[in-house]
RNA sequence: GCGGAUGUAGCUCAAUGGCAGAGCACCGCACUGUGGCUGCGGUGGUUGCGGGUUCGACCCCCGUCGUCCGCCCCA
């Protein structure tokens, strides 16, 4: 048993059963994606280290990235995110594309992290993004699409929600604050982690950094104004777009949101998971209004979000909206191998069910039939075909409906319609 | 990177320091042309790995690796 080699460390298997979940998930973000004309796109799951150096979070590339030398000594990364990619794209198209363009995307990513729940290694994200438009009503659009999302999957407002922020409102008020340059950093970290500390605790963290008494009293008074968004037009036109795509009961203002990555530059938004025992971020994005001129194309603007599968999964599962019923039979049909005699009669009649258009598995050697139907039943077929010496003398085929144990002999020119009208029925049951 | 748990059959788990077991799963038979149910039988183990203590270690100690849960960070 140990002999088997392990997995690598924060990868996942995933066997038939996880693998209809992950599709499942995957035809919802296309779904959803689409019903908003966005086009599917793909970059390449290697990228040289220098297209993370330039924008994203610190931390990012050098801590938590899978970065190695390949053969010829260049520094490659397996991808930790996709905006950078898809800047680079649009940049090295920029005046052949049609503007302002929709797209998404739903592919593996790396991160070189600790695994734990909700956390591994490699795992799937949803990117979707709204390029070439700055008005806040783009950015109510992505945030249309996270909270679709949600009530395409099951998931109430009142089991998910979405928090938005501006950072050019934040970037305001804190100057109003009158904080020393070095310490601005520090305190959007501090505002980060108030939900993690107890407040005398999140008090003291605020005092060390040297924010004074008084400060600390205004950034308290600031974080607890829910009214604040007022003080946008962004956040005010932001709003009312948000109102008029039906997607309200999931989107409600947040000052203490400010998300990590340095590149946000406008609006930014989250969805977090308020379940009474579920609390965290399942997706993130925002306006960055700067990255493509960062990357040398001309000055574009952006907006968008990811999601994670794992977190998200989790969520789906604790709440009961991922379907019970996924398919995983390998296929509807399965021919029975009666003897030696008849097994390349049965082949044939398998190969012309496939040219019929049905899928068709099988029985690879004669055994006995009770280990034949057994072995339909496990694997979920609906139907088994016999033919056996009986029905080979008459040109006949035997046809049994599993779920309903009944079965009749027919002329075998007659199957193929045969079973398309069972199955027709079992699927609409 | 830090802290806490945990590792026994394919899976889920038992076993005061004293014969390594159960349920499920799998295979066979009852049932040589028919699945789910039932009964009977069977396969399956270097107790993660390496040391130590002991007459004797799944059990206690040390180390190591893996997994899980937190912290950090984030999706």
């Amino acid at each position: 048993m140990n002999t088997i080699i392990s997995s690598v460390k924060g990868t996942r298997d995933f066997y038939p059963r996880e693998m209809a979940v992950r599709t499942w998930l995957y035809n919802k973000v296309r779904q959803v994606s689409e019903s908003f004309g966005y086009q599917e796109y793909e970059g390449p799951l290697l990228e040289t280290i220098e297209l993370y150096a330039a924008k994203s979070g610190e931390e990012l590339v050098k801590e938590q990235s899978f970065v190695f030398p390949d053969r010829s000594g260049n520094l490659i990364t397996l991808r930790p995110e996709l905006t950078p990619t898809l800047v680079r794209m649009v940049a090295q198209q920029q005046n052949q594309l049609t503007l302002p363009l929709r797209w998404w995307s739903f592919g593996p990513f790396w991160r070189y992290e600790r695994p734990q729940k909700g956390r591994t290694r490699e795992f799937f994200q949803w990117n979707i993004d709204l390029v070439g438009e700055a008005s806040p009503e783009a950015d109510a659009e992505m945030v249309a699409v996270m909270a679709s999302f949600y009530r395409a999957t099951g998931l109430a407002a009142d089991e998910v929600t979405i928090l938005v922020n501006n950072r050019r409102l934040m970037d305001a008020e804190l100057a109003k604050l009158a904080l020393a340059d070095d310490q601005r950093g520090a305190v959007i970290r501090l505002v980060d982690r108030r939900d993690k500390l107890a407040p005398e605790k999140w008090r003291d963290y605020a005092l060390e950094l040297g924010v004074s008494p008084q400060q600390f009293d205004q950034l308290l008074a600031l974080l607890d104004n829910q009214l604040l968004w007022q003080e946008s037009d962004e956040l005010v036109r932001f709003f009312n777009a948000v109102d008029a795509l039906g997607v309200s009961e999931y989107v409600r203002f947040d000052p203490q949101i400010i998300r990590g990555l340095d590149y946000y530059t406008g609006t930014v938004y989250e969805g977090r998971a308020i379940t009474k025992d579920f609390r965290r971020a399942v997706a993130g994005g925002g306006r960055y209004d700067n990255l493509l001129a960062d990357v040398g194309g001309d000055p574009l603007p952006g907006t968008g979000f990811a999601m994670g599968d794992v977190v998200i999964s989790l969520l789906l599962e604790e709440t009961g909206n991922i379907p019970d019923n996924l398919d995983t039979s390998p296929a509807p049909v399965l021919v029975t191998i009666f003897d030696e005699g008849s097994l390349l009669a049965s082949y044939k009649t398998a190969a012309d069910l496939r040219r019929n258009g049905l899928n068709v598995v099988c029985y690879p050697v004669p055994a006995k039939l009770g280990k034949q139907f057994k072995y339909a039943d496990r694997i979920g077929a609906k139907i088994v075909i016999v033919l056996g010496p009986d029905e080979l003398a008459q040109n006949q085929i035997t046809i049994k409906n599993l779920s309903q144990r009944e079965q009749f002999t027919i002329p075998r020119s007659e199957a193929p319609q045969m079973l398309r009208k069972i199955l027709d029925i079992e699927k609409s049951v």
